[in-house]
DNA sequence: GAATCCTTCTTGAAATTTAAACAATTGGGG
DNA sequence: CCCCAATTGTTTAAATTTCAAGAAGGATTC
């Protein structure tokens, strides 16, 4: 809990910055809160949830390991091992035994658990839409698309070009 | 916990809607906990905590009341109270009665903490500069900005024009 | 001024997240 | 084969958030 250096001057955000930077905070802020009582009211569990059965979902088999659908969905893997030991009580998911790996653990969707997706999607997608893509210009959502691509690459660089290391 | 209509054909998102959306997903997961990581370690305190410190910071007098500063800081009355409470055991924040008001409590920022700040904030707007507007155009910012703004809006209509009830 | 509703803030319990530590297994060198 | 570092996933406890309920003062109504 120390400090930064405040040897030198900060090199502070300008009025445009600070307004921009505030109105990110505000606007996630309640959307994310907006979502999560979204679901949590018609699917019985908060957004981040929601999207574990989604990436469990779309993957073949409709299963995972465990590390990878943690990277997947940006979260620590103790945090989804708690999360799956949740849904896993509301049937949605299963855990299964990696054959090659001792070590590994599959989450798989329950047929219970798809039909919670089944029946509580259309309800997501609508409020996503209401609260994003019907306010905005295709413009404004195409410029959102490639700035939050940016920003998210800056904070967890993908290995795109990794195999090219001469170029880095 | 019950389901939307499927009666209706959903509106499902297009491709370009859903990577558009997944990028937002993502990136905000990423960059709050790149925050919330960032302030923990230099500061001792989640980034909303920290957002908590710098709205008593601006206010008149460096106080504010309790449901004030939960409408500043988009939370709950219920989770400013705990907040609070724990700011008040580091020392950074005091409770204050309401002379006006008997229900009412200041939430007041301490000497401590208002040194907490000054100490803190330059790391803490390095990060966010390194992670957002270093990226980004002044384009990319304005329109991010934009954005914001109007999602934001949507989800928490301000009372502008609220005196000219005949517009609405 | 009494009844009633609203606002302000807090509380306690349950749920979730974080942080640190741990067991089990894998994989690579020597 | 043996040693050792890295990986995988879980567990525990502490911190934080959510949710529902409630205490107390204020405001309105009649």
């Amino acid at each position: 809990m120390d400090a930064a250096p405040a040897t030198e001057d900060t090199r502070w955000l300008t009025d445009d910055e600070q307004r921009i930077w505030r109105a990110y905070v505000h606007a996630s802020t309640l959307l994310e809160d907006h979502l999560d009582r979204q679901l949590q009211r018609d699917a019985g569990m908060p957004h981040i949830y929601y999207g574990l059965l989604v990436g469990l979902g779309e993957a073949d088999g409709r299963r995972l390991r465990m590390t990878e659908l943690a990277m997947k969905a940006k979260i620590t893997r103790s945090r989804l091992s708690h999360a799956i030991a949740r849904l896993e009580k509301n049937g949605w998911v299963r855990r299964e035994d990696c054959p090659s790996d001792k070590r590994g653990q599959f989450a798989v969707l329950t047929d219970e658990g798809y039909e919670v997706l089944q029946r509580t999607a259309p309800g997501h997608v609508r409020a996503v839409r209401q609260a994003v893509f019907e306010l905005l210009t295709p413009e404004q959502q195409k410029s959102l698309g490639e700035i939050m691509q940016i920003v998210a690459e800056g904070l967890q660089p993908s290995d795109a070009g990794a195999d090219l290391p001469w170029l880095r």
